[in-house]
RNA sequence: GGAGAGGUGGCUGAGUGGCUUAAAGCGCCUGAUUGCUAAUCAGGUGAGUCGUGAUUAGCGGCUCCCCGGGUUCGAAUCCCGGCCUCUCCGCCA
């Protein structure tokens, strides 16, 4: 979230944050309540100042014997007036916070301002497509008549949005997640984390998800429990309410788990096959890091995730979200969309943000300075990457004119064979 | 699930209504001293917020001892509710 008195400092920052990313908060009521909040305060802690300082006194008179009922019978009175205003000032901090919770975090200056995916800049692109010297299947049909894809059954036993991989295609998923997660503490210098999958409340609180995005979570409301749409939760508020040393940082911790999306509303739009699902797999990467180094860290954080592409010799390209697209808590994100050849268009595969101190300040995460001072870290995170759609990007690119798949080098080891079904 | 113990600053840990302005220790910072990455001594060292002020200073107030209520002139301390942690038992992959 937002700083109260940033906000106050510069109110136009707030409101652009509310309009480019279509929020539902009127900073300028926000600021009202942040007014008389304040005036409350003056008034309040200058009677709790006198009642301070006369109950000492009260204290060394009852100690020489001294008669004090008139001061008592006094403060008993301030008494109640400091509960009536502290009970408004708790109802108006109450509506703030409230407020607060709702800003979106504001665009850095370098993002492109616009609506829609439309307004996003594409800043690079590797690698060649595949070539069209043959006919391509799409991961559908290759997933079918190799047997490594089973979405009906998913859809039998948990509806649609779920599904089954198969003998190669279950192995190839699990040494997709093996390579990337050696890859990311091997060569990136990453710790590797298993995390919980199921959370509480506050930690969607932490980083963003809460209490805008509720309806976007599996709850499990009996235990009061969320399950993770992301890894990002868990390994993010692995840090909350700590106090870090400057020299800890940055802090780099990966970790490989199950996301489960609603996807309330999303039904019907790009959802054939692997496309879009209620859960699916993801390796994800956590970043913690000083102030001064974030944006340089947001660079190599997605420069990382777009070695997992290259490795697998996958065509893609990294675009910069326009203001329209970013997400609530980014303020700034580079998606890194590779190229699927049968459905011939780019699938986002890893969303590399940074959050700049808007997590850290929700999920309580600071540092020691050099200087001795608290302050709120940065946090980054990136997928690296989500693995229905890069095995999509990975069917569909290396299939071979024979209908086999052929399995690129650096993941051999991993998998463990050179093909499926060659 | 049952029983018990407990939640106090960066950490350990005292504190059963006003002498707490949270002891002491560790850690950290500054200085002194000793001819050498150590020892000793002295001093300093929490967070949030409001006001004032101001090149990020300084000064003053308020709040904060897990959270929320209550009692009281006054609560870390007493009462009620909640959350969490640990130990043992039970159950269990």
């Amino acid at each position: 979230m937002l700083d109260m008195k940033t906000i106050r400092a510069e109110p136009e920052a707030a409101r652009r944050a509310v309009e480019l990313k279509g929020g539902d908060v009127d900073v300028g009521e926000l600021l009202a309540l942040d007014e008389e909040r304040r005036g409350l305060l003056v008034r309040v802690e200058e009677l709790k100042a006198r009642r301070n300082a006369e109950s000492k006194r009260i204290a060394e008179r009852k100690k020489a014997g001294e008669d004090a009922a008139e001061a008592v019978a006094a403060m008993k009175a301030v008494g109640e007036e400091i509960k009536g205003l502290d009970a408004r000032e708790a109802e108006i901090e109450a509506a703030i916070s409230e407020r607060l919770l709702r800003i979106p975090n504001v665009p850095d200056a370098t993002v492109p301002v616009g609506a829609t995916e439309d307004d996003n800049r594409e800043e690079r692109r590797w690698g060649e497509p595949a070539d069209a010297s043959f006919e391509r299947r799409d991961h559908r049909a290759l997933g079918e008549a190799l047997g490594l894809l089973d979405l009906q059954a998913g859809a039998r036993t948990s509806g649609t949005g779920f599904y089954f991989l198969r003998g190669a295609g279950a192995r190839l998923e699990r040494a997709l997640i093996a390579f990337m997660l050696d890859l990311h503490v091997g060569e990136h210098g990453y710790e590797e984390v298993s995390s919980p999958y199921l959370v509480r409340p506050h930690c969607c609180l932490g980083t963003g998800q809460l209490p805008k995005f509720g309806d976007d979570m599996y709850a499990v409301e009996r235990d009061d429990l969320y399950l993770i749409p992301t890894a990002e939760v868990p390994l993010t508020n692995l840090f909350r309410e700590q106090r870090l040393t400057v020299d800890a940082l940055p802090i780099h911790v990966t970790g490989h788990s199950p996301c489960f999306r609603r996807e309330a509303g999303s039904h019907g739009k790009d959802t054939s096959g692997l496309q879009r699902l209620h859960q699916f797999h993801k390796v994800e990467l956590v970043k913690l890091t000083h102030p001064d180094r974030s944006m340089e860290a947001l660079e190599t954080l997605t420069l990382e995730a777009e070695t997992v592409l290259q490795r697998l010799e996958l065509h893609y390209r990294v675009v910069t979200l326009c203001t329209g697209d970013l997400g609530f808590a980014s303020a700034k994100t580079y998606d890194i969309e590779v190229w699927a050849p049968a459905a011939g268009r780019f699938l986002e595969v890893s969303s590399c943000s940074n959050f700049l101190d808007f997590q850290a300040r929700r999920a309580d995460i600071r540092f020691r300075d050099a200087d001795k001072k608290l302050r709120y870290v940065h946090t980054l995170n990136g997928s690296g990457l989500a693995l229905p759609r890069l095995m999509i990007a990975l069917l569909e690119t290396h299939q071979q004119p024979d209908g086999s798949i052929r399995i690129p080098e650096a993941l051999r080891p991993h998998f463990g064979a050179d093909s499926i079904g060659g």
